[in-house]
DNA sequence: TTGTATGCGTTATCAT
DNA sequence: ATGATAACGCATACAA
């Protein structure tokens, strides 16, 4: 097997103590010394056990972020920064899938492997008021994209409100009244979909417009292929549009694919727009109009917030919110005017 | 703080080692004291502590994974399926960014970090023959989408080189003459740029065509945005094309929207075909011809081998190569003939 | 079927 | 500045 402290500690001539000190660049250790165990270290080849050091210190250096999927652009891009925010800061992520399923996102906060890890990200989506006891671990939790459901866990939001809200206002801006709604959520939930549909309502009432429940494309999945989906039910139905406001950016490309199929323009005849600014977006045909949520700065505040807590900073307050300001994108699906 | 063994022991009457038992399930144990032992657990929310299994047991349930970066749908994707296939065997994924960096792939074999997984399957960019020495690690180590340098090391790899060429031979059949080729790699690298580049020529070849390297947009990394300038590039350069072939589906995506921002009409002026079947293309204006790779095949092949190598089973051949099927997908980038 | 004793490789406490 | 030694919590021979 590989070699331990001790075969290094004996090779240099020291104790383990010792060479544990200079692995873990302990101040007060002779030059002498320390060259010598460096010596013996490279020479073995010696690489710490991990597993060792994490029962001793009582902490693994890992941290679990759960997402529904990463299949979902989104979710793929939010991990890709908290890696790299963690990365930054030495600690290792591991990603849990929880697939958005409510059970399972509920499982993930009580499951063994938390053990394994000293704290948790959890982006879910959706949860209930009555889960807020749930959220009582007993360990560091960061909650992302969600409001706070009682104000005792710390959590990093995005302007799903506010954005959703700029979002239709420039639609109406553009001299669009029939704004189809793409997308829909579970009712009971307290999640991004329902913060952005209200922001979205907020809009339509502040310009004196009505939103047409039959506009709405009912759609708990949030991606491209539901997306679709919802966009063919509703020009099945004979639904008149002249715009779309999909939840995310998926259920936007999605139903853009669909307007194109059935020989609609966009953004002549439908303006479309998401929310998110997935990559995809930017290349689309048209390029898809939407709200870019400061993903990057999502994952770097849910990291340092979770590092504070490890660390034991200063408590900052229970249920301190961190809301990521946002950015409207207006780009060619909702370009010109009608 | 959290409940050991001990304590769980003490409550239910046992020793630890019975309690051991128990959460292990080993099979020898009595109804009564299973029951009792449970009770005990429940009523004190035991949870195991990982380090202190792991260091025992001498491993740790987890395994890394090396990929690029998630922000590239296909990675993403795959790591996506290569969570699931683990999750099924009750194995945790620890998520490594390289950056597809080089220097960066490297360390990742030889990083302390390795100490904290049991394995890892390592999805290089481009290693170089030179790298073989760096393959031959202490650990069981799966390559994915690699050619073996040496022999030394189990991988699993797409159809790389049939892939490439089938989509050649279907561009050809479709009249197409002049293909341009959009994404270039190292050459130094044996890695899937070199791999496609191959099949791309060979159909080429056996069609008496020639390419000419002026049709060749050079690009190393393989994203939207680099082949959105690659394609710029040709056309700026005046190059006469009638088909691209990007080296992966995000090139491709990225050339087919400049070939509408130029107004050039896919397929009809210029086809297009990628290589991945990332759930874009499916949606995208045109939708995209492409490979289909076998990503689910890939992440499940990959996690098995790697199991077979942790479980101690009957010794696979050193440097068995398992190559997943592909399956060209034909869709409107290049739909119709002339 | 269950208990006892020992080891896993580090860190931390307390001397020196 | 360095060393001896006791935890850390669990698994596993070996006993009983």
């Amino acid at each position: 097997m590989s070699a331990t402290m001790r075969d290094v500690a004996r090779l240099a001539g020291v104790s383990v103590k010792t060479v544990s000190n200079v692995v873990n660049d302990f101040p007060h250790v002779s030059v002498a010394t320390r060259t010598r165990v460096l010596a013996a270290i490279t020479e073995l080849g010696y690489q710490m056990n991990f597993s060792a050091r994490n029962l001793s210190r009582g902490r693994t250096g890992m941290i679990a972020l759960a997402v529904p999927r990463l299949r979902l652009p989104y979710f793929a891009e939010l991990t890709d920064e908290v890696i790299v925010a963690a990365e930054a800061r030495g600690y290792t992520v591991l990603v849990e899938q929880t697939g958005g399923v409510h059970e399972r996102e509920l499982e993930v906060l009580g499951s063994d492997r938390r053990r394994m890890t000293d704290g948790l990200i959890f982006s879910p989506l959706g949860l209930r008021p009555g889960d807020a006891p749930r959220l009582e671990v007993g360990y560091p939790l960061v909650l992302l994209g969600e409001r706070a459901l009682h104000g005792e866990v710390h959590h990093v939001s995005m302007a799903n409100v506010a954005g959703a809200r700029s979002v239709a206002e420039h639609l109406i801006a553009r001299g669009r009244r029939r704004i189809a709604l793409v997308g829909s959520y579970d009712e009971r939930g307290a999640g991004a979909g329902s913060l952005r549909t209200q922001g979205f309502l907020s809009a339509l009432h502040a310009a004196g417009l009505e939103h047409d429940p039959a506009r709405t494309g009912e759609t708990l999945e949030w991606t491209r292929a539901t997306g679709a989906e919802a966009m063919r039910a509703l020009l099945d139905r004979g639904v008149e549009i002249d715009a779309v406001f999909g939840l995310n950016d998926a259920l936007a490309l999605g139903a853009m694919r669909v307007l194109f199929e059935r020989g609609l323009r966009v953004p002549d005849d439908v303006a479309v727009a998401g929310f998110d600014d997935i990559e995809d977006g930017r290349f689309a045909r048209p390029s898809l109009t939407t709200v870019h949520p400061g993903r990057a700065e999502i994952a770097g505040a849910a990291v340092a917030l979770l590092m504070d807590r490890l660390s034991g900073a200063p408590q900052r307050p229970a249920g301190e919110e961190v809301v990521v300001p946002h950015r409207l994108i207006v780009r060619e699906s909702s370009g010109q005017g009608h």
